[in-house]
DNA sequence: CACTGTGAATGCATTCACAGCG
DNA sequence: CGCTGTGAATGCATTCACAGTG
């Protein structure tokens, strides 16, 4: 959940314009204020304070208001956050409101699968337009919705869907080579689940969601806490 | 991505006993480090420079020398850091050389399976101790050479096989409870893959790994990015 | 009042820059 | 030389604290 490859990311250099800059790890944290606000909407809470919120994501009140702070004044003094109002200004800044994000899945292995059938995803704006896989049984037929695809025809289809996201769940030895050929369908952002550093132009994002690193971080704390 | 109060994280200096505070994010990069110089070490590389592993792995060369002192002095003026040395030290340091750290996954969908099937995990140092699932059809029966358990019965079986981690990948509505079990077992740190923030004692690490928050937060940067 | 929004202060993490070593 | 290890400087992110508002 970590970004290893993080080219200094920046939010946006143009202050010129009036854009304001983000936090990094505000931008990772606002759709989990996204997530909250959806739950709360739906049990029809009206209003929703900064100290409400921060205890219900495990943060501090001071910090939720600095983080909505930079996306705009949404709260009445007294009172706290209008709940619908502010889940429906958030949802739009995430860029996930408007407009649905083709997504090109590569990988069918159980990883891939489980993504695929993950209907959270659809839920929140992503729709897998490209599914590929480099089983000959696989190819051809259809999962979930989506017709499987050979390798060979990622790019093509790619660019054919304009589609800005790819995720790559396949084994470490062929992910560079899916990464190239996403990267030359013309993907903007790739999230990456196979435990290898890819390369990639500095103009794509990309994103490494390596699932050992997880347990492998919390290991090293409970190393420590054990030989004290 | 947690962000409750950064517990002081300590790590010894080369020089003298005095124990010296590691960066939370620097935690992150070491099992990278690892990953990369398991990779090399198979390749019979001997020796690599602070600047060749930054490269490798998105990073700069003054980052690499910097974290990499945290844990000690590992490397030759002139020549770099001897390759399997640094490996096996690093290992330790993480804690997955010289033990195997006892896992309890609860959740056998599509990502619970995926989890359970993935390799690398065992590789790594991590086995499956118990395995837990609702669903009737599969309580009882053995997967992957583990037996899956009713989730009834997580508590006791945590605490009987001494299990540390715990992994979430059940549905929001039943993450919580599991979660309870968990740590009524005695489980010390927690990996949750459901959509949703989990209530724990402060004396449980509690990570968080929404596969669709790692998706948001890329498209957050592609919507800036088309509105310019 | 109870709460927001934000300068200012603090605390982390990254980068610079260079002394020192093989 | 080429490269490490590390003070010092810089750049981010979080927290404090309080003026201001409905």
């Amino acid at each position: 959940m970590r970004a290893a490859r993080t080219p200094a990311v920046r939010g946006h250099a143009g202050k010129g314009n009036g854009r304001i800059q983000v936090p990094e790890a505000c931008v990772a944290r606002l759709s989990l204020y996204v997530r909250e606000l959806g739950q709360l909407k739906r049990r029809r809470v009206p209003f929703v304070s900064s100290r409400r919120l921060a205890q219900q994501l495990g943060l501090t009140d001071a910090q939720v208001r600095r983080d909505l702070s930079y996306f705009g004044q949404f709260g009445t003094s007294g009172r706290g956050y209008e709940v619908p109002r502010l889940h429906d200004r958030l949802t739009t800044i995430l860029g996930v409101a408007d407009r649905t994000w083709g997504v090109a899945l590569v990988g069918l292995g159980n990883l891939g699968s489980a993504l695929l059938a993950y209907r959270g995803f659809r839920e929140r704006g992503f729709a897998f337009k490209v599914v590929a896989d480099a089983d000959p049984n696989k190819i051809g037929r259809s999962l979930y919705g989506a017709q499987v695809a050979a390798p060979g025809d990622i790019a093509r289809l790619v660019r054919q869907h304009a589609v800005q996201i790819g995720i790559i769940a396949v084994p470490v030895g062929a992910a560079q080579k899916v990464c190239d050929a996403l990267v030359a369908g013309g993907v903007r952002a790739i999230v990456n689940f196979a435990p290898v550093t890819l390369t990639a132009p500095a103009s794509v994002r990309v994103r490494n969601a390596d699932l050992a690193v997880e347990l492998e971080g919390l290991a090293f704390h409970l190393a420590r806490e054990n030989h004290r």
